[in-house]
DNA sequence: CACGCGACTGTTTTT
DNA sequence: CAGTCGCGTG
């Protein structure tokens, strides 16, 4: 296979003439260009420059940036196979390949090369799940290990918590989804049980040893199961990175790391880069602090306020503060807003695009007029030319958009929810993806239970039967098939037993091959899905879709390894998913707005219970999360800012057509004295009441008295 | 042993 | 409202 760097390429490539090079790196500032730049005048690639911070502030070109310098490595002869680049999603990695791409292309005319050998890019987790095949049997683990989602992972704490009785106490143990999610934390903080339980869920104290035995249980269920979860494959790489005879073999196979959205990392992502790059050769990390915003998921601003301290001589610090996204009102406001937090790298963001218009602070009545305000502007900008997709509303929690969404389907607007509810939370979805992974895993205790209970008559004790038969017999694909088969069929179920029988066996043999298999499950699956679901055609529809993605995947293995690491975002609910050439309206959660900017940017809720969010006021560290999370909804706007702020709430949960409502008060984080800042304005424009007459008056008076004997006659 | 019914109770953000 | 638990029935 070609690559970069090899004797051949070199001779056939005539080195960009300095111009040429030039040609690229005149389009950046000289911030950017330090930090593309750095490291990689005198060196080659097989002895890189120490570690490279690069602080780069909101809309400040930092993903430009960061193409910019993998490109420039290639421009130098860096080899692209031997490139380890991190990002948070894969949909930024994707982006960062195709900019990559084009920036390296333009220098060196070689599209193909390149294209194909940018290979190491993508989420922590997902290049953990490549590396870990590859060093599966080192550890111990089957390389046909499949990995559990949220959902699946909670699944089997509920599995290992009802196996150690701990669901009949007299007092409730905490769901299901909140026990993984303390695990989790404590896996990714590093910090002890006992203090995450006093610092992020103080209610479930008392449950402490309780805990500690599920999850000590839930850990060992996996290990026999060789299922992992989110954790693990950070967990597993981090132990991995750690052992020395494995660690030369691991660090040796990438001469540059590049991190992004470093401020979102945990401690274990850190702990696996020390030991990647321990004396930070190779290694640069960008990031901006003021945006923060993933505390609950174990990430730590620390990792990127002490990067250049890990280091000897500390990590050379680059900080981009030249903005090119916002006008210069939005700006302010934004920096007037983070001014007030507590610890930061100091930068101060500029630009020159001036503007009249500052932010707009939007006073409504109540959620409803919320949804209209919005509704209206949005029409009005786009009556001005501006597309819908060119705007965007954001908001705290995924369901503040409930509104709104119902307003704009009254008004036919289309629209694209980001956050919140995903394709895989849907059970027909999980369904059919658990068929697949019993049948890559056949130890997948949840996904066996899944499969099995489908059939009316079975339950949890028949299924975890032959669960344990198929491990007895090796828990290998050929002993669930013959396992399955042996199973004398519960009498309820003796009609549909069949029918699973000879699907598992066609999964576990492969003999219909990939993708073609996934035809017939979905065809035994049809059946099913009719009978528990009244909205059985839409999901259907989901199947189907499904169906033509996995026919995307080469294997089996990559499409439920993929998919569960990296789900498609958006919604699709009943109004459907618009068409790609469609132009549609985006809502999306603030933390899914990451990275993101429109020109038109609406921030709902901009209330105290809201921003923050009244479960994030804890403590000064939580309440200055909540305050970055506004910076980062601020900061997305290109030309024009909307907060709206509704005066009452209804309170939900109450006796229907109650009235119970709550005041809010606008968010703390804009006190009084950042007003300045804002244009404040009540909408709609308080009209001036027509006066009503006298003789009005009367009339209305008398109106009244009729009607209340109108009502009175329709049930004489 | 499965399944359906009624009662009860919840903390948001996502790889 | 939805997920979960306990209980009674087939």
């Amino acid at each position: 296979m070609l690559t970069l760097n090899s004797a051949t390429d070199d001779d056939l490539a005539p080195k960009p003439a300095p111009e040429d090079i030039a040609s690229y790196l005149t389009k950046l500032n000289d911030a950017q260009r330090e930090a593309v730049e750095y490291g990689t005048q005198a060196s080659n690639a097989s002895d890189p420059a120490g570690a490279l911070l690069v602080i780069a502030g909101a809309g400040s070109g930092k993903t430009n940036t960061l193409a910019h310098r993998v490109a420039h490595l290639l421009v130098k002869g860096a080899d692209p196979h031997r490139i380890l680049l991190l990002t948070f999603s894969r949909r930024a990695a994707s982006e960062m390949t195709r900019r990559v791409t084009r920036i390296a292309v333009n220098a060196l005319g070689k599209r193909s090369v390149i294209a194909q050998g940018l290979t190491w890019s993508g989420t922590f987790h997902s290049v953990g799940a490549r590396l870990l095949r590859d060093y599966a049997d080192l550890v111990g683990l089957s390389p046909s290990f499949t990995i559990n989602d949220r959902e699946d992972s909670a699944d089997l704490m509920n599995l290992v918590r009802h196996e150690l009785g701990l669901s009949a106490k007299e007092k409730r143990f905490p769901a299901k989804s909140t026990c993984f999610a303390i695990y989790s934390r404590v896996v990714n903080t590093g910090v002890s049980l006992a203090t995450v339980l006093d610092q992020a869920f103080p209610w479930c104290r008392e449950w402490e040893d309780d805990l500690r035995r599920l999850f000590a249980a839930y850990v060992n269920a996996k290990q026999q199961q060789s299922v992992l979860d989110y954790d693990d494959l950070l967990l597993y790489w981090s132990h991995l990175a750690a052992e020395p005879s494995i660690a030369a073999d691991l660090s040796s196979r990438f001469d540059h790391v590049l991190v992004d959205e470093y401020q979102d990392t945990n401690k274990l992502q850190a702990s696996i880069l020390l030991s990647m790059k321990p004396d930070g050769r190779g290694l640069t990390v960008v990031g901006d602090d003021a945006q923060s915003i993933y505390s609950f998921r174990g990430a730590t601003m620390r990792n990127i306020l002490d990067f250049p301290s890990h280091f000897n001589p500390p990590a050379k610090c680059v900080t981009l503060e030249r903005n090119y996204r916002s006008t210069q009102p939005i700006l302010a406001a934004s920096n007037a807003v983070i001014g007030l937090a507590a610890e930061r790298y100091t930068k101060n963001l500029w630009t020159d695009k001036a503007s009249a218009q500052r932010p707009r602070l939007v006073s409504v009545a109540d959620e409803a007029e919320q949804a209209r305000y919005i509704v209206e502007q949005v029409l009005e900008a786009r009556e001005g030319g501006m597309t819908l997709k060119q705007q965007a509303v954001l908001f705290r929690a995924a369901h503040h958009s409930a509104a709104l969404e119902i307003e704009l389907t009254r008004r036919n607007i289309p629209f694209v929810k980001f956050g919140g509810l995903k394709f895989l939370d849907s059970v027909h979805v999980k369904d059919v993806l658990a068929v697949l992974r019993w049948g890559e895993n056949p130890r997948d205790r949840v996904a066996g239970f899944r499969v099995m209970q489908l059939l009316p008559g079975v339950g949890p004790a028949i299924a975890g039967r032959v669960l344990d038969q198929v491990a007895e017999r090796g828990g290998t694909p050929a002993a669930l098939a013959t396992g399955l088969a042996a199973f004398a069929a519960p009498l309820r179920a003796s009609e549909d037993w069949p029918a699973l029988v000879a699907l598992m066996s066609t999964v576990c043999s492969r003999e219909s091959g990939w993708p073609a298999e996934f035809e017939m499950i979905r065809r035994w699956y049809e059946p099913h899905l009719e009978r528990n679901h009244e909205d059985a055609s839409i999901r259907h529809g989901d199947v189907l879709q499904m169906e033509s993605i996995a026919s995307t995947y080469p294997t089996r293995e990559r499409f439920l390894t993929e998919l569960t690491l990296d789900p498609p975002d958006a919604t699709s609910d009943e109004s459907g998913v618009p068409l790609i050439d469609e132009d549609y309206l985006i809502l999306s959660t603030i933390h899914s707005a990451k990275g993101q900017e429109w020109k038109n940017v609406f921030v709902m809720n901009g209330v105290d219970g809201c921003i923050p969010s009244d479960m994030g006021t804890g403590s000064d560290a939580e309440i200055d999360e909540e305050r970055r999370l506004l910076y980062v909804a601020m900061t997305r706007a290109k030309e024009d800012l909307h907060i709206v702020t509704p005066q009452r709430f209804y309170v939900h949960n109450q006796t229907h057509m109650g009235d119970r409502h709550v005041w809010a008060a606008r968010t703390r984080f804009i006190p009084a004295h950042l007003m300045p800042q804002f244009e404040a304005c009540a909408w709609p424009a308080v009209p001036e009441p027509a006066a009503p007459t006298a003789a009005g008056l009367a009339a209305a008076a008398k109106a009244r008295v009729d009607i209340a004997a109108r009502l009175k006659k329709m049930w004489e």
